[in-house]
DNA sequence: GCATAAAGTTAAGCCCGCTTAACTAAAAAG
DNA sequence: CTTTTTAGTTAAGCGGGCTTAACTTTATGC
């Protein structure tokens, strides 16, 4: 740990390039499908966690049920998401997206990785190699960073 | 490139973690400061790119200019930014963060990078002499491709 | 069984961002 | 000097997201 300023400063400016990379890929995407923003959070969400009900969407993006059920219900009406009944509790809802949800939420993510995939094709061999074993290094990190808590 | 899968889904995977967690730190941030995405996102863009004319806003966040003016007027009267006559021509404003806009926009710079120093200081040397490494050629590679569009 | 709690829905109302349209003022073009 | 273009503002109106409040339906605690 002779510089400690240094790693630091790469993480930092490699975070100002990425981010304002993926960003803009990411609210241009979002715009192109005609949702709002927290419509698509909705959609991403179920994507990562899978079909839940209607409270955890509450929960999750910390709005009341009222929001998430009127935002929901748009989901539904554009046929994106499916609201079924809970067999194993009536009142609540099991809502997961719709084939059409998915294809869009798919969508998304590929347009995400374009660039990560564009930017891989410009490394020789050799720095393929650094970069891969760098990141299994972070991302291991940043899981126990997350674990933690 | 042997295996060209391999540095594709290092990256993948790293984006996906890196997004998730700097994203919630993000909104938590810009919602605490009680500020809207369009607001908070012109206080950025003022930081990066300097003082700017209106009409700049309304082009880069494709906007019309109606949007724009009454966005400003807001964070003006916000005491966020300085809407001053430029001298050079006197139809256009010169807008700039105040005081308090820039230290706003600071904290939310310091509050993205907490997360990434945080992850810097549960490496150890080695760790850190690779990742800056690596780091260094992505950073590299990106403004790369951006140059070139 | 009955009271209470929990899951969702619906409606009224608010603020926000955005657009179009009409306008003012200043610069540029002729 | 007059016309046209450019920079910005203001107002009306729309749709979106959010909240609170009132309500229905189903599960749970006692």
């Amino acid at each position: 740990m002779t510089k400690p300023a240094q790693i630091t400063q790469s993480l930092r400016t490699w975070m100002d390039v990425f981010m304002h990379r993926s960003m803009r890929g990411w609210s241009q995407f979002a715009k192109s499908t005609g949702l709002s923003m927290p419509q698509f959070s909705i959609l991403m969400q179920l994507h990562h966690k899978g079909p839940c009900g209607l409270s955890e969407i509450s929960e999750r993006f910390d709005i009341s049920s009222a929001a998430a059920s009127q935002l929901v219900d748009k989901l539904v009406q554009s046929n994106y998401l499916e609201r079924a009944e809970d067999p194993s509790d009536r009142r609540a809802k099991l809502l997961r997206l719709s084939e059409n949800g998915a294809k869009l939420v798919d969508d998304g993510i590929h347009e995400r990785y374009r660039w990560m995939d564009e930017l891989a094709s410009k490394l020789d061999a050799g720095e393929r190699v650094k970069v891969v074993e760098a990141l299994e290094i972070l991302t291991k990190a940043a899981q126990n960073l997350e674990d933690k808590k």
